[in-house]
DNA sequence: CTCCCTTCTGTAACACTGTTCCACACGAGG
DNA sequence: CCTCGTGTGGAACAGTGTTACAGAAGGGAG
C-alpha cells in the first residue's frame, strides 16, 4: 500500500521519471544527437532494457521529454500600443525564445511536433490581427503569412549558423562573382555580412506594410 | 601508357567515378540517410575500404556528389514584363526546383552548402532589384529579405510535410482550442488546411508590396 | 506455506552505422 | 629480382537502436 517496492536505492523517484530526467539533461547539454539509450540508462543507474520496457522506443522517451519541456515554455506576452507593434513584439519574442531553447526546437523538429511550439504565439498573433480589423479568411492568410515568414526565418538562420567550416558562404560566392553581372554597389553590399537581427526586423516591417491596411 | 591497369571488369570507368555514381544513385533514390558506405561500395563492386582510400570519408564522397549535382542545375530564367513580375517568377522557380530536387537540398543542408544552391537565383534576383531602381545597401536588404522569405518558406513547408503521423497539426490545435480566445471566423479559418502554394504567392506578393517603391 | 503471475531488471546478442588496421596483390622503375 | 607506390579485400573496432531471454522480487490464490 505505502511502498510496493523499495526504490533502486539511488533516488526516491521511480525509474521512469529518472529516465525522463536523464534524457532531458542530456538533450539540453548535448543536443538531440547526444541522447543515447546507453547514456540515458547509465545516468539513471539502469540498463537500456529498462528504457524499452518503460517507453518502448527512443522516440517515445523523447516524446515525453518534449511534452514536459513544452509545458514549461512561457506564455507569449504582447506589448505595444498598436496591434502592429504587438505583432512585431510577438514575432521578436518567438524568435528569441527559439534561439534560447535550441535543443528543444531541434527535438520538436525531429519528432514532427514543431507546430506545438509556436502555437501559443500563433493564437496571440491571431488576436492582434483580429484587433487590426481583419476577419475570417483574410485574417487567417495574414496570420499564416507572418507565421511562415517568422518560422522560416528561424529555420534558415539556424541552418546558416550550422554551416560547415570550409564551405562557401554567400558572401564568398558574391565576392568571387565577376564584375558586371549586377550593379557594382549592390554586389559590394552583398559581399558584406548580414546582421540577421536587422534583416529580420526589416523583413517583418515591410511584410506588415504590405499585409495590413493603413 | 594506354591502360595502366585493367578496370575491375565490371565497367570501363575507374573506381572513384563508379563510387560517385553509386552514391549519387543512392542519394536520389533513398535520400541522404540511405547513402551507406557498404551500399555504395557494393553497388560499385568494391569494399568500403576503397571509398576511404579514394575519398577519405563519407562526407568527402558526398561533397563530390553534391558538386556534380549543383553543376547540373538549370540556370534561372526570369520571365515577365516588369522587374516585379520577374522577381515573383524567380521565387516560384526556385521553390519548384527545390521541391523537385529534394534529396539534393537535404544533402546541401547536411554539408552546409545550401548557399550555393540558391546563388544563381540570388544573382538573377539582384539584377531585377537593381532594375526596379534600388541601389547599394537598400537593394541588398531587399534581395536578402526576398531570399530569406523564400528560403525559409521552403524549409518550413518541408518540415511540415515530414510531420510524424500521430503528432498534432496546427489545424488540430486550433480545433481543440476553446471558443472565445480569438475571433470565431478567424478560428474557423485557421482550422482549415492551408494550400502552401497559395500562401507562398500571397506572402511574396504582400512582401513585395512593402519592399518595392511604387 | 507453495505456486503462479505480473512487474521489472540485467546479460547478451543482433543488425546496422562510419571508420581503421593490416595483409596482399599488382604493375612500373631501378 | 627487388622494391615501392597504388589499390584492394577481410576483419575488426566503437558506436548506434533494439530485442530475445533469463531471472529476481513481490502480491494474490490455493
Amino acid at each position: 500500500m505505502t511502498s510496493l517496492k523499495t526504490p533502486p536505492a539511488g533516488s526516491e523517484e521511480p525509474t521512469g521519471q529518472r529516465l525522463v530526467a536523464a534524457a532531458r539533461e542530456l538533450l539540453l547539454r548535448d543536443g538531440v544527437a547526444g541522447v543515447t539509450m546507453r547514456k540515458v540508462a547509465t545516468m539513471a543507474g539502469v540498463t537500456p532494457t529498462s528504457v524499452y520496457w518503460h517507453f518502448g522506443s527512443r522516440e517515445a522517451l523523447l516524446d515525453q521529454v518534449l511534452t514536459a519541456l513544452i509545458g514549461e515554455l512561457p506564455e507569449p506576452r504582447a506589448r505595444g500600443r498598436t496591434p502592429r507593434k504587438r505583432m512585431l513584439e510577438l514575432a521578436q519574442e518567438l524568435r528569441a525564445q527559439v534561439a534560447a531553447t535550441q535543443p528543444v526546437q531541434e527535438l520538436a523538429l525531429e519528432l514532427g511536433r514543431a507546430a506545438e511550439l509556436s502555437f501559443p504565439t500563433q493564437v496571440a498573433l491571431a488576436r492582434e490581427v483580429a484587433a487590426s480589423g481583419l476577419r475570417g479568411d483574410d485574417a487567417a492568410m495574414v496570420v499564416r503569412a507572418i507565421l511562415f515568414t517568422v518560422g522560416g526565418f528561424i529555420l534558415l538562420t539556424d541552418n546558416f549558423e550550422q554551416r560547415v567550416p570550409g564551405s562557401e558562404t554567400t558572401q564568398e560566392l558574391w565576392h568571387s562573382l565577376g564584375g558586371g553581372a549586377v550593379d557594382a554597389g549592390l554586389q559590394r553590399a552583398m559581399e558584406q555580412g548580414v546582421d540577421t537581427d536587422v534583416l529580420f526586423a526589416f523583413t517583418l516591417d515591410k511584410l506588415l506594410n504590405g499585409l495590413l491596411p493603413d
